[in-house]
RNA sequence: GGGCUCGUGGCUUAGCCAGGAUAUAGCGCUGGCCUUCUAAGCCAGACGCCUCGGGUUCGAAUCCCGACGGGCCCGCCA
């Protein structure tokens, strides 16, 4: 419970009075956060005037003078039909920085619910490096876990790995076909192609795909090689545990050079849940016999199986949503189907995030769940992909950017700026430090934008250092550490009447709505309001720091460090929060 | 063709779901501030028919309908 909502209690208990002794009980109203300059909440009257019969200011006046300031509320006016309510300023620094003095990091961890969150995020395709195009999913996941963990969950997250189908099974066969000249002679016709002079990296993902683009080119053109692997599909569908197995192993190599790209954006998953051991399980299986039975079930001419969707609010001129080929095989979507099932068994809540192409197919798979008699859904959160300026990213045409390269590139940035700052720093720490700031600029540029939204991937936005950035919020750190560091000991001081400049309440406001964020981020997944906090924090410390001095500030030296550890506490669990790091220099 | 989604200063973006006061912030632009604790900073300024047209309402960026423009989807693929 923070002080604002105590405030806004307050405020409901003394309306609701006031209302009924006007003579209108039970009247409904909103309390509103105020945008009006020098008010903290508000009460629009408007709605009241309808029932009330009377004009919305004179309901405003006539309140105004019933509710007297008292307790939480130092001051009651009323202007434009508008109640407005100001906070006890004494109250909310006491109560705010009393509690973040006392619980430190864990400030805003909310209590603890009970509940087991499942949240799947990445799942691409092990098939090739991870490019741009698909980056939001990762770090959209990681940060709502991050938030979901501070409101009181028990967080899993998790990987769902695609090892069986067509594209992981001609990844194996060129892997265990192509030889490595053919892939050295492909790799350096695909860094041309992406205009880059460089070799390809030497990781797993990148030596891989190599081999992978090369398969593809001899499917296309060579007869002996498709035969081939459609044998090798062939064994791989009837369950032939030798071609699975190779498979599952190719996968895993190039999971390695995956999970390492995730690593140096700072996400790590707890868990990875491979696609073909709900084959292996009979799982799948079980699902289709289920369906089968169900009222909406229907078999086409060849023998497939689907159900279908009509009455699901499921459009087009095709409802059906199939579940097995004609020949019986189970499909990616009969998979999803187990794997959703099994996630129930551990779960209390399945969140997934999905590229917005899965849109229908996650709302079929819903239905299918509905039918399937499951009394949980899993909840999407869908995000659009990022393009280049020159349109959709795609490996083929040689319109792409990978994510290693986008670190490689944010972290050199980094150091440059760093370097030309900090003669002092040794060349190690400024290395260091310069991966912490580069990756940050990329989070932070990622997060920002609702997922919703478009995203247009811009060099000179993602390496921006300044403003509205990853590294704006952690200068702010660096600098509430280094005042800190010079300040040396200090006792805390949170009495109130030490705090009488705007700038200095007004931090102490932000730092009052930080618990509230974490909230909105994490229980109704709107993660974009944790960066546009961070910096909203960020920037109210700077306004305090240009206008105040802090460690020359007389009997008011204690008070103001107090501030700062408050500060620098709440800023370093959002940095985390966001999956950046927090450096105490730059 | 059908469905879903986005449209806010030159660019990027918050607010929209739960309609209220002067539409949020950043980049860029113009001007000022390092003999004070990190100038990746601070201060001041210019820049908006909130895509367009209707409707609902005392009140619409927000809700409804329609148009236009961008994106995504409509496999016995994954």
């Amino acid at each position: 419970m923070t002080a604002m909502d105590d405030f806004q209690n307050e405020i409901r208990a003394k309306v609701s009075a006031a209302l009924k002794d006007m003579g209108a009980d039970g009247t409904g109203f909103v309390i509103e956060a105020s945008t009006m300059e020098g008010v903290d909440m508000a009460v629009p009257c408007f709605p009241l005037a309808k029932a009330m019969r009377k004009a919305p200011q004179a309901i405003a006046d006539e309140l105004a003078t019933r509710i007297q300031p008292s307790g939480m509320i130092s001051k009651v006016t009323s202007v434009n039909g508008f109640l407005n309510f100001n906070i006890d300023p004494e109250f909310l620094i006491k109560s705010t920085l009393d509690e973040i003095v006392e619980k430190g990091g864990e400030f805003a961890y909310l209590p603890k619910t009970g509940k087991r969150v499942n949240v799947e995020h990445t799942s691409t395709n092990p098939t090739g490096p991870i490019h741009v195009g698909r980056a939001r999913n990762p770090i959209i996941g990681d940060t709502l876990a991050r938030c979901l963990l501070r409101c009181g969950n028990e967080v899993t997250t998790e990987y769902y790995v695609n090892d069986v189908g067509k594209q992981v099974v001609v990844l194996t066969w060129g892997v265990n076909n192509v030889t490595d000249e053919e892939a050295a002679k492909n790799s350096e016709e695909h860094m041309k192609e992406i205009g880059q002079n460089e070799k390809e990296r030497d990781k797993t993902d990148h030596k891989l795909v190599a081999k992978y683009r090369v398969a593809n080119k001899k499917l296309e053109t060579d007869p002996a090689v498709q035969t081939e692997i459609s044998e090798m599909m062939r064994r791989f569908e009837q369950g032939d545990s030798e071609v699975i197995d190779t498979v599952r192993h190719t996968a895993e190599i190039m999971l390695d050079g995956l999970k390492e790209t995730l690593g140096n954006i700072n996400v790590s998953l707890d868990r990875y849940t491979w696609e073909s051991g709900y084959i292996a399980d009979g799982s799948a299986r079980a699902i289709v016999e289920d369906l089968k039975k169900s009222e909406y079930a229907g078999q086409t001419d060849d023998g497939a199986w689907f159900v279908d969707l009509k009455d699901f609010g499921v459009q087009g001129k095709n409802t059906k949503f199939t579940f097995t080929r004609s020949d019986g095989t189970t499909l990616y979507t009969t998979r999803d189907l187990a794997y959703h099932t099994d996630k129930f068994t551990r779960s209390d809540r399945v969140i997934d995030v999905l590229g917005e192409d899965q849109k229908l197919g996650s709302k079929q798979l819903c239905s299918a769940l509905e039918i399937l008699g499951s009394d949980k859904q899993p909840e999407p959160l869908f995000y659009a992909f990022v393009s280049l300026p020159e349109g959709k990213m795609s490996t083929r045409r040689g319109v792409v950017v990978y994510m290693d390269d986008l670190i490689d590139e944010a972290v050199a940035r980094a150091y440059d700026e760093i370097k030309s700052r900090r003669q002092d720093m040794p060349e190690e720490k400024m290395r260091d430090i310069a991966k912490v700031i580069g990756v940050a600029a990329i989070r932070f540029n990622i997060v920002r934008v609702q997922p919703e939204k478009q995203f247009v991937f811009k060099w000179e936005d993602a390496l921006n250092f300044d403003g509205n950035s990853g590294p704006y919020i952690q200068y702010v750190h660096a600098r509430a550490c280094s005042t800190l560091r010079k300040a040396g000991t200090f006792k805390h001081d949170t009495d109130a009447s030490k705090f009488r400049e705007e700038c200095e309440i007004n931090l102490i406001k932000t730092l009052a709505k930080y618990e509230e964020t974490i909230r909105l981020a994490g229980d109704e997944k709107r993660i974009h309001m944790l960066p546009a906090y961070a910096h909203e924090l960020a920037s109210s410390f700077n306004q305090f720091y240009a206008n105040v001095s802090i460690l020359n500030s007389e009997d008011l030296r204690d008070a103001r460090l107090t501030l700062v550890e408050c500060t620098k506490t709440v800023l370093a669990d959002v940095l985390d929060c966001l999956g950046m790091g927090a450096p105490e220099e730059m």
